[in-house]
DNA sequence: TAGATTGTTAATCGATTAACAATC
DNA sequence: TAGATTGTTAATCGATTAACAATC
């Protein structure tokens, strides 16, 4: 039977995402089964892995067939939540910013940014993809007047809780941060941390304890 | 005592890496000795998760007074290799390539970027940053005559699996991987991903839980 | 039906937490 | 010493895995 979101565990919601990334391009390859091993296999993972997270969806496999592509790909969209559209916002229209705003797996998963801000007055006027740099002043009015879900924090550490206040009060269900800062969300914002220089900690670890296997 | 990389717990490497970020303000504010109780605090975490993650160090800190601050971000440097400088190139001059050339959290944890490559004649010749772009094409001869640590791989998907292939045979140690799609590695060479899209994607889940607490 | 693969169970493994003795 | 905080234990909690009955 299917699980209610808050009864699916954490670490299979991560993965529930990676076999999106890898259904979406069985699909485009017009590929219309797929068995709990093959998807384990392009992942790195077991195959009983595989059949658990996707059981959390309730019975979409077919036994003796395997899992047919189209249905899984709704099924995990609509528990992700990426079976609509959501309203995004950038902050910071710095280099990552940028280039953030043009990340074309965006837009393909369903995210559409609508709006850009940034505080410095040289950027302020300028356009980022097809959208003119908004003052950080105008962040509320914006988005008191239309529907957004989340923001995108690309701001540098030094500016990322007061812009993330800012959201939260302005009532952004959700925050993208970038900046290398812990964010405390209140209650009903959610935060979502990207580091990258910790990511690329991560790698360096991974390869001394690989190098020199004490 | 302090516990060799191979058996500290993957969960702890992901929080030394945060902890690391949070000691290295606290010594910007010239603070000597912080707790566990206030490190947890500032990161949302338990108190006796901190000093449980911390004792993998060996007994870094001071009963009845906390941990010196100084020693902490050495002992956590050392763990992680970050002790030391790590050379980088990067694969793929695009919008995310050439905003990641110019992250600066990237230099001030000790990554020196040393190259850049794209296999785009448009793109090849023009700077990034202080760096030239090379042609795709000289990555292996120059890896040879270079010692090279990490690579950060952003390149489109499409590309991706032969690039990292090509960077494994030339012996590169790890590659951070920002291609929507599972790279796989060969024995010696560490890869780690991060999928913006995927991370977007993770976000919104929380949200539609929050929203609607089944 | 026979063959194959899912869905689910039970066992194992690893991570988190509260509590407190050790000790600065 | 008295007060405070670490380091560590034992219990709990959650995630992974192998195995196999269910069933297409």
């Amino acid at each position: 039977m299917p699980k209610s979101r808050s009864e699916i565990p954490v670490a299979t919601v991560s993965r529930l995402a990676l076999y999106l990334r890898e259904l979406q391009q069985l699909q485009r390859g017009a590929t219309v089964h797929v068995r709990s091993q093959s998807l384990a296999e392009r992942l790195g993972l077991k195959d009983s892995q595989v059949r658990r997270d996707l059981s959390c969806l309730g019975p979409v496999g077919q036994r003796g067939v395997g899992y047919p592509v189209p249905d899984l790909i709704v099924a995990i969209e609509r528990v992700l939540g990426t079976d609509r559209a959501w309203n995004v916002i950038l902050v910071g229209a710095g280099n990552l910013g940028r280039a953030l705003s043009g990340y074309k797996g965006f837009d393909q998963q369903g995210f559409r940014l609508v709006a850009v801000f940034d505080s410095d007055p040289q950027k302020i006027g300028s356009k980022v993809e097809e959208f003119p740099v908004q003052d950080l002043d105008s962040l509320e009015s914006f988005i008191a007047n239309t529907q957004i879900d989340l923001a995108i924090l690309a701001v540098p550490a030094s500016a990322a809780r007061s812009v993330a206040s800012r959201l939260e009060a302005a009532g952004i269900a959700g925050i993208l941060n970038f900046a290398p800062i812990a964010v405390h969300s209140s209650g009903s914002t959610t935060v979502q941390d990207v580091d990258l220089a910790i990511e690329l900690q991560r790698l360096a670890f991974s390869v001394v304890r690989n190098q020199r296997p004490q």
